[in-house]
RNA sequence: GGCGGCGUAGCUCAGCGGUAGAGCAGGGGAAUCAUAAUCCCUUGGUCGGCGGUUCAAAUCCGUCCGCCGCUACCA
């Protein structure tokens, strides 16, 4: 039986249209999760929408429509996104849905059963104007006494009836968790704030609301709706089938990651698992955050219109140029610049001249002189088995780079491959070797189709469509293409299409 | 204010105790199978400043300067 591998997205806020951000951790997941898949794992890959809540209650009515028409359009177009993105999630949950209230209801009542939640009030100063609540500290104070928010609203001293969960009495038990896992949460700056947030000292937090009724009721008490988080990180079980652990896709429990946004990482990290605990549930074996991108060194914003919208990209440059360029430029965990030239430039060197135009020499090479047949392996040199032994040795490679989240040096890591074999070419000249020594011709061909495979093979969950191009041209079967294939030597002699170019040259209009 | 991170070639970054590295960009040459793509060689850095530990410091410690993150209920 194949080992489970569950791995989600966060659920999309549905307050906003799709951008890139959310389309670069649809991306990164969706990577992960395909390399998963080829390395032999039985995958559950998770994403979805996230529908409640004050902020999309304003929005549909500003709107004009009801809350659930509302989040079923945005929702439909973050789904849009994912098809376009070439996401391959085994399921998109949304938080409207009727297995979700029933999940949320569940937890909530396991929770209430086992002493963690009680009813208080939640107070502090609430801008009208704002709706939201804001801190001591962030407030300014006016000549008369008063106070104003940092957006200029005045705020009021309000109280509000609420429900509240114990998080004060899990610190403990996550410092615990921390220490006994130490990839728990990641990259590390993110682990330090996590740690020191908790080491602070937790204070119960309000998990619900009255003041609006987008959301989930609470059991019991009808006047309460559930407030974001609890109903949010909840999809991560609910799709898994929750409250029935006995469900066939239980199983997948705990995830194995879940990717996020640096932004929610406290939610993720401290919140979600000591909820969990609290319930006597099984918590997640990691929580991986991302940076954001900015565009051109300046953060993205409508007002400047330097927004990027990942659809848009997709259908100038392609969709594997812009899943490749986004793993590629920045190191996975920090934040990144886009920048148009940036991706041309990747585009033209990296994928073009390094491997597209390699592929295309050796197998014009083979077409011209081999009768367009895969010539077979005959005597080898030291140089052939060097090249030979980077070949067999890049999955291990990448795996090691991928167990930690490091895609830019996965790729780095096949791109020196890549430059090996270019340099291999040249030493080795078939073209010439071509009127010297046709067997030793025959022979250098075929350690560049063994590498070309071991490449394509190992970067198809980055680049999906053009791999599979790759693989066709050199005449790898459909059923051949997962990393345990690659032991399985190509037989000589089999029929090859003719080539063709993989990735042009990008040219600026 | 507190806690944490970062500052290395023009650019993006790796190295984290033992004579400064990669990719891109720049310069020179070779080759012409190929998407005018490729290969080889090469210019370039007092590793943010100052002090200390050490036989030896980008690498450890202190301090200063400059950026950045976190500092609770805001996807």
């Amino acid at each position: 039986m194949k080992p489970t591998f569950y791995i989600t997205t966060p659920i999309y806020y549905v307050n906003g249209a799709p951008h890139i951000g959310h389309a670069y951790t649809s991306i990164a997941a969706d990577v992960l999760a395909r390399w998963k898949r080829l390395d032999g794992f039985d995958v559950f890959f998770l994403t979805g929408t996230d529908e409640h809540g004050q902020k999309v209650e304003k929005a549909a009515e500003a709107a004009g429509v009801a809350p659930q028409v509302f989040a079923d359009r945005v929702s439909a177009d973050f789904r849009d996104m994912a098809v376009q993105m070439g996401i391959t999630n085994d399921d998109f949950i949304r938080t409207t849905e009727e297995r979700h209230r029933r999940s949320c209801t569940a937890l909530w009542q396991r929770l209430a059963d086992r002493g963690q939640i009680y009813l208080d009030a939640y107070e502090g100063w609430y801008a009208v104007r704002d709706e939201a609540f804001y801190g001591e500290d962030e407030l300014a104070k006016q000549p008369d006494g008063s106070f104003l928010a940092p957006t200029g609203a005045p705020v009021e001293w309000v109280r509000e009836p609420s429900y509240f969960f114990k998080l004060s009495a899990w610190g403990d038990k996550l410092l615990e968790l921390y220490e006994s896992h130490p990839d728990f949460v990641g990259p590390m700056a993110r682990r330090n704030e996590v740690l020191s947030f908790v080491k602070a000292g937790l204070t119960d937090i309000s998990i619900s609301r009255t003041s609006f009724s987008w959301g989930i009721k609470v059991p019991g008490d009808e006047t309460h709706v559930m407030y974001v988080w609890l109903d949010a990180l909840t999809n991560y079980i609910t799709a898994m089938g929750y409250p029935d652990e006995n469900a066939e896709k239980w199983r997948y429990w705990p995830a194995d990651l879940h990717l996020v946004g640096k932004e929610i990482v406290r939610f993720h990290a401290i919140f979600w698992p000591a909820f969990l605990m609290a319930a006597g549930l099984p918590v997640p074996k990691r929580v991986y955050s991302h940076g954001w991108w900015t565009s051109e060194g300046e953060k993205m914003s409508k007002s400047i219109g330097n927004v990027i919208d990942p659809r848009a990209l997709v259908e100038e440059f392609g969709l594997d140029a812009v899943r490749f360029f986004l793993l590629r430029e920045v190191p996975f965990g920090g934040d990144g610049d886009f920048k148009r030239k940036a991706l041309i430039s990747r585009l033209n060197v990296e994928l073009a001249n390094d491997l597209g135009n390699l592929a295309q020499r050796s197998l014009s090479l083979i077409a011209k002189n081999c009768g367009g047949v895969l010539p077979g392996l005959g005597e080898t040199t030291e140089d052939d088995q060097n090249l030979l032994a980077g070949a067999d040795a890049l999955t291990g490679e990448m795996r090691a780079k991928l167990d930690r989240l490091a895609f830019s040096e996965a790729l780095e890591e096949a791109w020196k491959l890549i430059r090996a074999g270019n340099g291999y070419i040249d030493r080795q000249a078939p073209w010439a070797l071509r009127k010297t020594d046709f067997p030793r011709m025959e022979t250098v061909l075929r350690v560049l189709v063994d590498l070309l495979r071991a490449v394509a093979t190992n970067l198809r969950p980055f680049m999906p469509a053009s791999m599979g191009k790759m693989l066709d041209q050199l005449g790898v079967s459909a059923e051949a293409r997962g990393f345990a294939d690659l032991a399985q030597k190509l037989p000589a002699g089999v029929a090859l299409p003719a080539p063709q170019g993989v990735f042009p040259r990008f040219v600026e209009e």
